[in-house]
DNA sequence: TGATAAAATATGTATAGTTGTATAGAAAAG
DNA sequence: CTTTTCTATACAACTATACATATTTTATCA
């Protein structure tokens, strides 16, 4: 490979051979790529040549690596439909992915100015707060907190200990249905924490979701912050 | 590479979110922090990373562990109370720590066009100006700058020379009582300086409190800055 | 009921493997 | 001569796994 004519570096090769390997199917969405030792061994080169070609497939998006663990084929990704009605685990159903939400943190305090104003209470009314993960075939692909006014949902405290989803939750206090009201999106950079629970690094993009759902008879029932891993879903606006 | 290396160590991001958990109050002394096996799951990381993370918080001296049972809560960040009535001795007593004052320096010197503004007196009067680190159980909390107009307090920096209580300083030259005129709060980096006083890092934020205090008569006695280290320190507004 | 043993949990320790970073140098190309 | 490519080495950071040891919970039996 390297002593013919070929004035392609071997990096470069051995990129578009490890790209030809996923075209192909060899290795599917999640799967562990060869350690690059092995991969090294296997071309008979330096681990750093291996590693040169692999930041390539990385750059491309096609990979993700972790430190320790090994180089996994990324998962294209995830289409979640911003539309009337958001529903995290119909969304992903519909996206042929596995749901999951993971709890971070659950808790009842005063809302502050702002949540109050956007919820229409008052300020120091009491609120839920819903702290978690959203993934989708185990890997995280969103950090989301909610915010729900106990004034008119009390008890969801504790519904939300029992389920993690928030449309069963909302059934449980009376609400069967609810829209949503308003959606801002904005793109932010990772900070040290949302980077360590959507594995991205630190300053990575990620989108931010500002949201109000309202309940039929119009009023605040949730006020949500969602911030996206920017290379795993794709937000698709209904009209 | 993009993935998985932030410029803070996963370690170091796990125990400042648990630090912050503390600060908010999540948990209280002697409750059980999440299993390692639980907080490995929720960072998505590795057991040992989330065991490192911890033993920050040991050294810290805010978590102690116990083999077989798990991880508990020994201090959270002390609560202090601002309100009409501001004393550092009675505010930490009343929290259970030990409070302690560190003078750095105290000085006589001419007040600057605004510090002369905020006392009420011209610019080029003399002040008096002391300079220290607040600590609690032998931990520095704070580092503040206060300043006394000496028109209105002569001697008092000789009395500050005794005694490293305000309050008690403050009555050698007359001033029985005083009161809160006002408080204001930002949040800002640490700089070098104060990152070498306070113990923590630089660019750690810090609780900024610019403040001042009045006299029975309605006339400033002190104006003051404080830094407060942002996760050793709760201030609690009251009504 | 109460004591005891077993099982399940949870932290502590040890070892090896994998990726990330830094540095230095040789070889080839321009 | 300088830059790029590749090699070589060493170490840091994180993962994976296994097992030891302490604690708590559960089951069992007298």
């Amino acid at each position: 490979m390297r002593d013919s004519s070929d004035k392609t570096p071997i990096w470069k090769a051995i990129a578009s051979a490890l790209r030809s390997d996923l075209a192909e199917g060899r290795y599917t969405p999640g799967d562990k790529l060869p350690t690059e030792a092995a991969l090294a061994n296997r071309f008979g080169v330096n681990r750093h040549t291996v590693r040169h070609g692999i930041s390539v497939l990385v750059e491309e998006g096609l990979v993700r690596t972790r430190r320790g663990a090994g180089a996994f084929v990324a998962a294209t990704p995830t289409d979640y439909p911003i539309g009337q009605r958001v529903r995290f685990h119909e969304n992903l159903n519909a996206a042929g992915r596995r749901p999951e939400k993971r709890r971070l943190a659950l808790d009842e305090r005063a809302a502050t100015i702002g949540e109050a104003q956007a919820l229409q209470i008052e300020a120091g009314d009491p609120v839920c707060a819903y702290h978690g993960l959203l993934l989708a075939d185990g890997q995280p692909i969103a950090v989301f907190e909610s915010l729900f006014p106990l004034a008119r949902l009390g008890g969801i405290t504790a519904a939300l200990k029992e389920t993690s989803s928030v449309t069963e939750a909302l059934s449980v206090v009376g609400i069967d249905d609810y829209t949503r009201a308003s959606t801002r999106l904005t793109a932010v950079r990772a900070t040290a924490t949302h980077a360590l629970l959507l594995h991205v690094a630190e300053g990575d993009p990620l989108l931010r979701s500002s949201s109000l759902n309202h309940s039929q008879g119009g009023l605040p029932v949730e006020s949500g912050r969602t911030w996206f891993a920017g290379d795993r879903v794709t937000l698709t606006l209904e009209a």
